[in-house]
DNA sequence: TAATAATTTGAGAATAATTCTCAATTTGGA
DNA sequence: TCCAAATTGAGAATTATTCTCAAATTATTA
């Protein structure tokens, strides 16, 4: 089974990599690539390519607050399958755990628990610097 | 507005203490509280009073697999508002992070990126011990 | 370039988990 | 026992996602 490039393909993934740092809903990422061509791909067509993309690893799927609508998010480069990440429940950004702190809790964890983390599977929520700010200042 | 005790939620409530380490469906749940008791809550009601205590923080909400359903589980007691928890995404299972470890490494991300981990809303993905075990024997 | 076979697309139908509705029942206090 | 407020349950409604299949697109070969 050989895969065919398509413009809908290519679209979809110059989009989401424009936009690393935003999470996006199936009708979000339909919406923008409407307004971007004329060719853009159909709903139906995008929920095929992300599902692709996510069973690749190429996008992360989260659950939207607490809806049963998932979103969509370009994955970080090789580097990314190496370290673990961290969202804002606040803003939505995506921080990057630095390599050697994100090894040594990995071994730490398989140390004491006997236990091997998914780095890949595993995002660890809570609230960055600047929104903690925004938190303190009301 | 003040809450009644009634039957159902006592029922509800009870089954999932008593099976602290399994996630179940809403299904699951409605059928087997079905096998307990004659006057078990319905569907409609064992959603309404699961999203309740998930609400309260009583039970813990996962997606399962990568399917669009979601599973719940009762939550550990107050220590567990204090360390972070392991799910071993081959059997179900889901272990506690040792207390000291946990601080450390919420303490080390906080240094580290200035990023607060909310530990409620947190889980890491992975393969415990006994499935790593069955996964080499193949 | 034309013919082709395989892949991909898209519009809408189908599915299924969850939420909503509202009349009937249950609860707890007076 | 009576009553007002809260809860339940059956089924309808909602909605994100998946499926279907004919038409369009893609890459290849002659």
């Amino acid at each position: 089974m050989a895969t065919y490039n398509t413009h809908q393909k290519e679209l979809l993934i110059n989009f989401l990599k424009s936009n690393p740092d935003t999470p996006f809903s199936i009708d979000e990422v339909a919406m923008r690539l409407c307004e971007l061509s004329a060719d853009a791909p159909g709903k139906s067509t995008v929920y095929r390519l992300m599902s692709a993309l996510v069973e690749k690893g190429t996008v992360k799927r989260f659950v939207k607050g607490n809806s049963r609508q998932f979103l969509y998010q370009i994955a970080g480069g090789e580097e990314c399958h190496h370290h673990l990440h961290l969202k804002c429940t606040e803003c939505g950004k995506l921080l990057h755990m630095k390599h050697e702190l994100s090894e040594q809790l990995l071994s730490d964890i398989l140390g004491e628990n006997d236990f091997t983390v998914k780095v890949d599977s595993t995002t660890l929520f809570g609230c960055c610097k600047d929104c903690k700010i925004k938190g303190d200042a009301v």
